[in-house]
DNA sequence: TTGTAGGCGTTATCAT
DNA sequence: ATGATAACGCCTACAA
């Protein structure tokens, strides 16, 4: 910081006023006679006087600071989603502390609570842990939890708002589009311990299937391009006349395409595929990929604008809130239907 | 935050002490009788005292946030790189505050000018705009540039220091190896107006292919895969003939992969193709990425140890530290000695 | 409308 | 070694 900060005084004294009135003037928080704001109003441009923004911090116990706890920054659907909660906390004067956190529940903790600890007005968090509800308990912190279902003590009353996707309607919309695909030997890569989100897209893949009198082939698997690959691998080796696959989501359907072309398995011709985010590579992979799209920009602006209301204290219901999906066809699917 | 906060004081009072007392315990900034000292841990743990961050960061002029600038999430390269800030930063006590600027010298001017007034105690910057002169002309901030060259007065000494990857090496590297492999027909895509690394990348490029009597077509063009599908499909109109392509960075490659395929252009047979900068997908796509890799991890890590060094006030110097780049063959170019 | 005074929670100085 | 006291820069009663 520069030597000499200019502080409020010192406008104060140019202006031969009080640090009240300049405050008062700064925040227009009462009226100030015309003539004396005009002269504070030359003596801050001249003397290039910006509040200090830790002071006000201590003193309105605010500092425009959000909190963004994520699993990891290099996953794309978490940075478009970053992208978006960057973008609108920025259109409303908030910055963005950005926690990475590698689902680990103590990096989550510690993050949080250092947080408090700096005044951060709120966090936005994406976590299968139960972090969220330890605190909320325990203070009394604006939050909202993204994408994911934090795990929350079913007897008491959500004390935030849930942002999501309606993740078992997508993974009905992949069975659909597969079985209209002419799959007949399902299968599907996902569903990792402890994630609620996933079980939720394996269960609605499933129902359908059951619905139609079908079962499918499961290989438990970590949301990962790596751990993909090796849950890829195991289920080709187990199940080797698969044709048709639902990834929990798009990494480990990018997995899946690199483990085929790996094989000499052609994608769609012998195995259709379909993934689950619609994140931005989805459409650049070769063979593009079928996938299910979420609104990736909207969860995020979304879940920012609960966010800021909650900290103005406006009324904001602690509600699930789900976004619809959709089917995107590309090209690891071949629908009949479509090339008539 | 909590309704009753404990402060100092609270816990000075239960362990009858001063809160200056209490204030050399945690800090222990001078010796304490050890008997106190004990009573004053107690006191801590019973009340859960945490200092507050905020009224530190007034008195101590320091809040340990670290303001990174970058031009956008989404991409993989400026992801990857943040991914290693943070993890970097959190080692060493210091928080991220993530501002995206879209390459945007407004942005970038409002986010630094803010973050300064919220004490903000360093800033890594990745831009190509004069922002960091701007500042560190005005205010004594510790700064480090990062990957790209923020361009700077070139008659004045350097503020910060500059960490990068030594791209000309790396555009002399593309060249040889598409040389070695067979190309006779080159063409550059990348390139953009104002971008010194970008123009780095060209020139070894270029100086390689002209020792060898050799020209190349170019096609200017920003970073950005979509931009690059227009640039593609130019180049593919303009030069059909072409055998070999430096992309600028492996989100434009990506584009030539797409373009390419739309056209059935077969790459490598037909066409071969080298990126820059290595990025996680660019062994995920298919045909997987021949690339110049930069070491983003030590990258990344290294700008965040300078600058904490810099603002430990350890002794730095600001000079342009170049790390080294290589080559990695996968499947987009066909080395004849590979194969043997 | 305006100024004075006290407080936000911590650290640092200066006595003791 | 320890405790008052002032200071960090701002905001907000309260009084005028």
């Amino acid at each position: 910081m520069g030597l000499g900060m200019v502080t409020i005084r010192d406008v104060a004294k140019e202006a031969g006023v009080s640090a009240a009135t300049v405050s008062r003037v700064i925040n227009n928080t009462s009226n100030v006679d015309l003539r004396k704001k005009e002269k504070v109003m030359q003596a801050i441009k001249k003397l290039g006087y910006k509040p200090n923004e830790v002071a006000r911090s201590l003193s309105n116990k605010k500092s425009n600071n959000i909190g963004l706890l994520l699993p990891n920054i290099t996953n794309p659907f978490f940075n478009q989603i970053t992208e978006a909660v960057e973008n609108t906390a920025n259109e409303c004067g908030y910055k963005i502390i950005l926690c990475n956190t590698h689902d680990d529940p103590l990096r989550e903790r510690e993050y949080i609570d250092s947080l408090i600890f700096s005044q951060c007005d709120g966090f936005i968090v994406i976590s299968d842990s139960a972090v969220l509800d330890e605190f909320t308990l325990k203070y009394d912190i604006p939050a909202v939890a993204l994408d994911r279902y934090v795990s929350h003590d079913q007897r008491r009353s959500l004390k935030y708002p849930i942002v999501t996707t309606d993740n078992y309607a997508g993974g009905r919309l992949a069975a659909s589009h597969l079985l209209e695909c002419g799959c007949a030997r399902m299968a599907h890569i996902g569903r990792p311990e402890g994630s609620k989100l996933a079980e939720l897209r394996a269960r609605g893949f499933g129902d359908v299937l059951k619905e139609n009198g079908m079962d499918f082939f499961n290989v438990t698997c970590p949301f990962s391009y790596y751990e993909g690959l090796i849950a890829a691998e195991r289920l080709f080796e187990s199940y080797p006349n698969v044709d048709g696959i639902f990834a929990g989501n798009d990494m480990i359907a990018f997995a899946v395409i690199t483990v085929a072309f790996n094989k000499g398995i052609r994608i769609p011709e012998q195995v259709q595929l379909i993934g689950f985010d619609d994140v931005l590579f989805s459409r650049l992979v070769t063979p593009a990929l079928t996938t299910i799209t979420q609104s990736i920009g909207l969860l995020g602006r979304n879940a920012a604008e609960l966010l800021i209301k909650k900290i103005n204290r406006e009324n904001v219901a602690n509600e699930v809130i789900v976004f619809p999906c959709q089917l995107v066809e590309r090209n690891t699917t071949r629908n009949p239907q479509k090339n008539v």
